[in-house]
DNA sequence: TTGCGTTATGCATACCTGTGCATTACGATA
DNA sequence: TATCGTAATGCACAGGTATGCATAACGCAA
């Protein structure tokens, strides 16, 4: 028997410093690692380059340590890079997003017929 | 010593009808049981009555059984009173809500540092 | 049958998120 | 120094969410 009724949620990572972390800023912030473009990163992922550059901009505002380093010029026409709390952030959100999948799942089972 | 990062979320329940039932549906489901008014219970979750309106509407157009049941006239000028489906609804995202939030509790203790 | 307060609904509006387009700034390398 | 593709940024706009106002429909009770 399928179940007929699904729990879904939303996560994010909250900083003292206002910071916010979800699901949109991780993903982008994993293409931009594999890609080292943002404009790359925007494109794989649907998101206009716009908006994507906009993300990035807050969540380097709003985090004490800047989570990544974006190059404008230079070989290639410029590049982006995670810094090292960007990729602590990264895994971080990771783990706990793996265990709210398993969370929903199981709820998911637990609802009434 | 107090978290710095802290875990948040939103939750909500899909129906094979395409029906969401989430927090703030809930609250004013509740509100509508305790106060016996969908008028009165927009008012005191400082919702607009138009919005709560069509909240309950699309509720009510997704869910094969509807989950209220709106009567304008008469004693007082009308009232709105939960159907047994409304409250198993609500029961159930209760249920699945108090978990959550240990959920996400749980989650914060566990971020590094 | 009139009054009352609630439900019912249209219309205009504002905010937030996200897109799309256009243009400029940048800087290593050829 | 000229080139090339990326980063940087302004402006206009679309869609969803939510508000506020105005007005009609409703139906019991006095």
């Amino acid at each position: 028997m399928a179940a007929q009724f699904t729990v879904h949620g939303r996560l994010w990572i909250e900083g003292p410093d206002g910071s916010i972390l979800g699901h949109g800023r991780v993903e982008l912030l994993e293409q931009i690692e594999a890609l080292g473009s943002l404009s790359a990163a925007a494109g794989a992922l649907d998101m206009s380059y716009r908006y994507a550059w906009k993300l990035v901009k807050s969540m380097n505002e709003h985090s004490d340590t800047p989570l990544l380093k974006l190059n404008a010029g230079g070989r290639g026409g410029g590049h982006a890079t995670l810094t090292e709390a960007g990729k602590a952030a990264v895994a971080a959100y990771r783990r706990t997003d793996r265990e709210f999948e398993q969370f929903l799942a199981d709820q998911t089972d637990k609802l009434p017929g």
